[in-house]
DNA sequence: ATACTGACTGAGTGATCAGTCAGTATTTAA
DNA sequence: TTAAATACTGACTGATCACTCAGTCAGTAT
């Protein structure tokens, strides 16, 4: 492995765990063996070490997810969105370091003043909530989810399974117990009350 | 005002707004007039201080939260459950900074390590969903609710608003658009089948 | 052999940080 | 009036921070 890769590694562990303020440089010199001047030569600010773990961080979770979506068949539209959320869950404890770097606030402080920064996250957000407002389109044409704003539904379904995943994060709750009750509460919203 | 009560809130602004190690003593001392040695004397370390704060939201959020679901009165235990819903994301616009200090990870951080900082983030997230759980319990009695785990669909029903008033604080989403949505989810996931 | 390049480093640097402390002002109480 | 307690401050400190820079070194093209 490079040094330019080990340090991006070592550093996307500590700017997740410990945060990006409280992660000296010196403590990625320590952990990777590399002087610290080789992270500044690499990747020329602490700043622009971060953005550079965002853009990996961004393009590991959409592969991921768009793979896997679109590789796997579906019953129904109803199906679909309950893959997705089943794999947002396991994608959240499979990338729990990525995961926990996108649920701190610095990200999204960094973002109000650096575009390349708000750009890598709005293609997350983007690819996300695509993903589960694809399902509930199809949904609606194949009868498996009722008629309501596909948008708007998508983004509620997303805040769900995001906040559950945030219990997790933070020791508060214990994420895997909610999981069939989430999964209810899923076809409930999504439910076709017309048909049948 | 004295010169503690000021500090107070001079400080949660700033930690909420900028973040807890984003903000340096010097920068409540500029703003508040008072020399930074004044702060110290008052709540002897930037940790303090913090706890102090967090002390604070923590009985102005319980105290609005419990003050106003305790006088109302409600048709069912489903509208109770709506009406909280209703306030919790009032109560985040309202207290915006409260709020937003809750939605930064370094208390979750500090309560790892500190008891009282753990302590006071219990009593805030079993507040609230203690609250919601009522209102499921209340809905069960009254049939306004189908027969599910109260603990479990408050727990949902809560990560639900909390995710979408997070919208708001990361300027991802407009969160008032989302309202009635979020409403009629509520009542999806909570309606009783069985009944009628 | 020479010239050049990219990777890398140790030894700094000035700025900034939380916290200390000796001393001063203000309030309180006898 | 005075003594004690409390509130407050400016000047300081040692530690830590992100970042710089002159220079080493291995490889490589000419």
């Amino acid at each position: 492995m490079t040094k330019k890769e080990l340090i991006l590694q070592v550093a996307t562990v500590f700017f997740s765990k410990n945060g990006y303020f409280e992660t000296p440089m010196s403590d990625l010199s320590k952990k990777t063996g590399v002087a610290e001047s080789t992270i500044f030569y690499h990747f020329k600010s602490k700043e622009n070490l971060f953005i550079a773990i965002l853009e990996r961080v961004k393009d590991d979770i959409i592969k991921e997810f768009e793979g896997y979506m679109t590789e796997k068949e579906f019953d129904s539209g109803l199906d679909m969105v309950e893959v997705a959320v089943s794999f947002y869950l396991y994608l959240a404890g499979k990338m729990e370091n990525q995961f926990l770097l996108l649920h701190r606030h610095y990200p999204y402080k960094l973002a109000e003043i650096n575009p390349v920064c708000r750009a890598h996250l709005e293609s997350i957000y983007d690819c996300l909530v695509d993903i589960f407002e694809r399902g509930v389109l199809l949904g609606q044409k194949d009868g498996s989810i009722g008629n309501m704003p596909t948008r708007k539904v998508a983004l509620i379904i997303f805040s769900m399974v995001d906040g559950i995943s945030r219990f997790k994060t933070y020791n508060l709750y214990d994420a895997g117990a909610l999981y069939n009750q989430l999964i209810e509460s899923c076809r409930r919203i999504l439910k076709n009350d017309k048909s049948e």
